[in-house]
DNA sequence: ATCCCGATAGACACCGGTGTCAACGCGTGA
DNA sequence: TCACGCGTTGACACCGGTGTCTATCGGGAT
């Protein structure tokens, strides 16, 4: 299994068909490059790695060899010289599929032609063994840096384990716990702030709000964004219409049918993410309420159910994309910093479960 | 006779706080082992890779020097002298998330303890640089194995380009498609004939059926079982009555309008996924048909989607992180046979969307 | 007693890179 | 003329493992 067989036609990875001086099909060394441009590895290896001191001449032959021969250096050799691997780890515990997934993309987006990978490690924090097993990966692996989403982002242990190890590491939270440079802060307080001003413009005055589990920062900073609304239009959200869900389609139902049992009843209804909004649709449908012209949903995050429900759900698009993109280049140092903060606004989207407050 | 097995897990990464005679600190390596074992780094080396050849009383010592320390081989390290790295590669293209997610947690369970690690690659089959980069991706990394999902999982050309690297690989795919010890084959078909089977159980005698793209194997193989039960209790899919779609929400909604403007219209309509089984409740919806009074419609896979929308939809579970976790065992050569078959059967789930066929 | 053999262990080179340090060529200032 | 410094390069050890080959040892056959 260790032979090849003949030379295939490959656009990226040119054919060394004429200058493989002693290299029968194996992928060049840096040993290959280093004889055919007649230096010493160790020059090469300075080309590598721009070490600006190298003459200009000589570099432009290394680099035309390198170019010819499509040499591209061994990552797990490279690693093994520098003490660390050229792997980046995602570790999350955010059980939502499309959350996982679009930061995944977005991290990939942000390490495109970085030569890293990503290695994915989703974790339960309630296991006994939850710290051992992170430590052992990042160990192990001797990875690069790791991106935490919530919420493992926001458990203090495992950023100061990440520190004592000495491994890169960047958390996305909704707010900032640590240094900058490690942060990644979205902004869910402005949704929920956009959430209230939209619901307070088409006329609504007895609003309701379904929040996340306490155990989620987001939970907080959408509430409270929303609160911040409201009191910018002298309004406040009244005890007993702010309820605490878990982030689940069940939970929704349940809180949805608490809040619509209520007399008087809320006319609009804003839950803490999607998930939680289409669960109130299903509440309201048993409550025997038309959405909208009854009762307005609005969701948060935007993912895909959010436009597969009947009625499509008016939401507040998180840009989770955007913000693995950031993490990505944050982590490997190549932030593009201007482009920073406009792209990671939660952005109102208007659908079909939202309109104006029916008249008493 | 070579010695070699995969790297074990040993979870418990020790303190090393007493014996570390002379490393301070530092994760201890094959030469600390060996010296605090009185052998050579060689002999731990077979301990390591379990090889017949050390005596009892040798293997003993160094296992309790090893499982008092902690120590971990490097698996950087391993890999460079393997010329091969201890990571699994994911490649899919498949754009739904829910199927992303399941199918790596499926593989992560296939994986856990080997000491491996999953690496995601999505790709773009449409791409001019996508085998360029597949080649890239695989080689750069040395990477151990590769699980291909649908659909770059029917593409020869990425089966025969890994099968020339020399790097294994698992097509998870609805037919058998290569050697049997590279295929998981997905029972498809058998959810098409559960479908049928229900569907005529309930009456239902104008049935419709929107299959995905022609490209996907799956397509094909979901109708193809859905007209064999419909064959068995001696009936057929009209002409007209079937179909294509393109896996998407949206065209669910096209499809199904189209289905539903025929005339007489079907009672029950099968989809090849929810995706697009959510579009035809969104289509009976602007009918003016409620579902499933009117309109019976079932979906395939059972993903998130189907009990979030109203009515939730019934169903064909299909089992993804059953069949990740037996890729993940097979390319480790780690597959526990006997449970093979009956985990990866598909299973009708009877919800909300389905019901007697109306009495015309 | 000699030879041969299998079981066991170690010496040494090697995987493909990087870090350290010394050496070299050459223009400059003393 | 010589010492000096700077820019450039290479020799060599090392990262932490594995492959190959040889050395040693005890026991059974000759």
């Amino acid at each position: 299994m260790t032979e090849r067989t003949p030379p295939h036609d490959d656009e990226s990875l040119a054919d060394n068909g004429s200058l493989d001086s002693g290299m029968r099909g194996r992928r060049p060394t840096i040993n290959d490059i280093a004889r055919l441009a007649g230096v010493s590895k160790k020059t090469v290896s300075r080309v590598i790695n721009a070490s600006p001191f190298v003459q200009q001449e000589t570099r432009e032959r290394i680099q035309a060899v390198i170019a010819e021969t499509g040499y591209v250096p061994d990552p797990q050799a490279r690693g093994l010289a520098f003490r660390r691997s050229f792997l980046i780890g995602l570790i999350y515990d955010n059980p939502n599929p499309q959350y996982v997934v679009n930061m995944q993309l977005g991290l990939l987006d942000g390490m495109r032609g970085s030569g890293f990978e990503l290695v994915v490690h989703p974790c339960d924090r309630s296991s006994p063994s939850f710290l051992a097993d992170i430590r052992a990966f990042v160990e192990r692996q001797k990875l690069y840096g790791v991106v935490l989403t919530p919420s493992v982002s926001e458990d203090e242990r495992v950023a100061t384990l990440l520190e004592e190890i000495g491994c890169e590491y960047v958390r996305v939270a909704s707010v900032s716990l640590d240094k900058p440079e490690h942060m990644i802060v979205t902004q869910d307080r402005v949704g929920g702030v956009q959430a209230a001003d939209y619901l307070v413009q088409l006329g609504h005055r007895r609003l309701a709000f379904i929040s996340g589990p306490a155990s989620f920062r987001s939970s907080h900073e959408r509430r409270g964004g929303f609160e911040d609304g409201l009191a910018a239009h002298g309004l406040k959200l009244e005890e007993g219409y702010s309820r605490e869900g878990a982030y689940t389609f069940e939970s929704g139902i349940a809180v949805g049918a608490e809040l619509l049992a209520l007399s008087p009843g809320p006319t609009a209804i804003f839950a803490g993410n999607d998930e939680m909004a289409a669960g109130v649709l299903h509440a309201a449908r048993h409550a025997g309420l038309r959405v909208p012209e009854d009762l307005t949903v609005v969701g948060f995050d935007d993912f895909q159910i959010a436009s597969r429900v009947w009625p499509a759900l008016t939401t507040v698009r998180s840009p989770t994309r955007e913000i693995g993109r950031l993490a990505g280049e944050r982590i490997l140092g190549q932030e593009d910093a201007k482009r920073d903060l406009e792209d990671r606004a939660p952005k109102l989207v208007v659908r079909d479960s939202s309109g104006p407050a029916p008249k008493t």
